[in-house]
DNA sequence: CGACACCTTGAAGAGGTTCAAGAAATGTGG
DNA sequence: CCACATTTCTTGAACCTCTTCAAGGTGTCG
């Protein structure tokens, strides 16, 4: 498999671009074999031959550039499935670039409550949530063998004070986070559950779409209780609501793998309320 | 009245310094007096003399760069009580400080849902999430006449290049609000209708207090239906839990004015999932 | 193959919404 | 400055959605 650069993907939330061949980017895992294992957890990396490059870095850059930025991503991390990438509470040192697998993000309150913040996948970054106190303050959990980018949070500031792209770049991931959040907000504070749950599919399937996947199939790396946290739901909730879906042939639900028969409808339930 | 360079203060989500002397900021409108008006919509202003500055802008920094700071509030911009500072599609230009006043911003989905996403008050940023796409996607409606320093963005980029405490102090204002937006999410998403309105009443309180105002007494600038549509309630059960609320003796209510009689138990309503 | 985690489904119940009516405050124009 | 219109707030009663509790089924992994 030869990797090609001339693919190009822009990540919008609500608009995406696709360019060129990606067809080969198909698996979570494939590249993997590649790198050769020098270091079981830990493997030095180049950003500028990367196929995720256009995901998660600012295009446009000159060679010179490119080179300087190989020097940001130091090293790869390897995060087998359950296990943090980084916890609530600890120091703040990186941004993680995620270049395979699949992550959910969590925060708890003092008393225990537990709420899926979000649910992040290969090219998206995390970790911004540390900037502010330099601590994080919530856990990232891979759902599935992971391996990211980890971007030293001086280093980025300090090469974006002399690229300009890559400052702009940096504001632009923090600001669509931002604007992200708004829009679970408005799933959480005034939408039903059929709405959430079609929300979040149309959502997932148009991320991983972008990323060279089907459009009308996906697998949940999550469960039913991760997806109800995300979603206020609690998972008997989500499930009947899947269950739904199926009666009314919207989707074919296999446990994880989920085929969706008819989008249309999907965003009917979702903008239910235009009709009322 | 006198300015006094000698109050402090860092705002923080979970915890708040108090510093020095500030019992003089003890009203909304005070300052205008002082600006004179040689323009009634725009006003030539400087960072470096204004009291909101530890706020809103980075400490420590030299006279030199104090100096350049100026420049970036090119000017100030009144906006009238019901009208709107920018409004979801607007094209982004420049971020905005609230040097007086009190905002909310909503977002809205395509079928006419409505959802407030937060309330600003006094030094806080609000515009942020225009930078991914160049324009806004929500709207920020003052909800009292209100006035804002405007800080076009080029120019932020350009001298945060240069000074870096600037360009930290703009990184820790957009991560600071994709944590306070994950506690809202965990409000959305987990609280009872109880639980989030003692969070929504502490929350302001201990903002308020942060410049200046009683612990215990506040004036509510917004609407219950502003408020429910912030806290994913109906109207009417934001007025149905006040009105629970004061039958307790934990609060009083005259319309938008309300005086906590007892924080502690707000406190343990927020936490009351710890009791079971 | 058995233990464990995950998912589905049912029935009862609670919390919040909806609809409706009236009261209180606010703003407006004469 | 007052009267009237409008907006905002409160409260009640019926209803509905989602949750809770419970039991059984399915899938997975050592």
């Amino acid at each position: 498999m030869e990797r090609q650069d001339s693919f190009l993907i822009f990540i919008n939330w609500q608009e995406v671009q696709l360019q060129g061949n990606i067809d080969q980017y198909q698996g979570y895992h494939q590249f993997d074999a590649k790198i050769g294992n020098m270091n079981p957890e830990t493997i030095k990396v180049a950003c500028s031959n990367c196929n995720l490059r256009e995901l998660c870095m600012p295009m446009g850059l000159s060679l010179e550039e490119l080179d300087r930025l190989d020097d940001v991503v130091a090293i790869r991390r390897k995060i087998k499935r359950g296990t943090t990438l980084f916890r609530n509470g600890e120091k703040f040192m990186s941004l993680y670039a995620i270049r395979t697998g699949f992550f959910k993000t969590c925060v708890a309150s003092e008393d225990g409550r537990d709420q899926v913040t979000g649910f992040q996948m290969a090219g998206e970054v995390i970790g911004l949530d540390g900037i502010v106190n330099d601590h994080h303050t919530c856990d990232a959990v891979a759902l599935e063998d992971a391996e990211v980018c980890v971007m030293p949070f001086d280093r980025i500031e300090e090469l974006s004070r002399e690229i300009n792209s890559l400052q702009r770049h940096v504001h632009k991931i923090m600001s669509r986070e931002i604007v992200r959040e708004h829009g679970v907000m408005l799933l959480l504070g005034s939408m039903r559950a059929e709405e959430r749950l079609a929300t979040f599919l149309l959502n997932l399937v148009q991320r991983l779409h972008a990323r060279g996947f089907s459009q009308s199939e996906l697998v949940l790396r999550m469960t039913r209780e991760e997806i109800g946290s995300f979603l206020g739901l609690k998972l008997e909730t989500v499930s009947r609501t899947f269950s739904k879906f199926v009666e009314e042939n919207i989707v074919e639900v296999k446990q994880r793998h989920v085929r969706i028969l008819n989008t249309e409808l999907l965003r009917d339930i979702v903008n239910s309320k235009a009709c009322i």
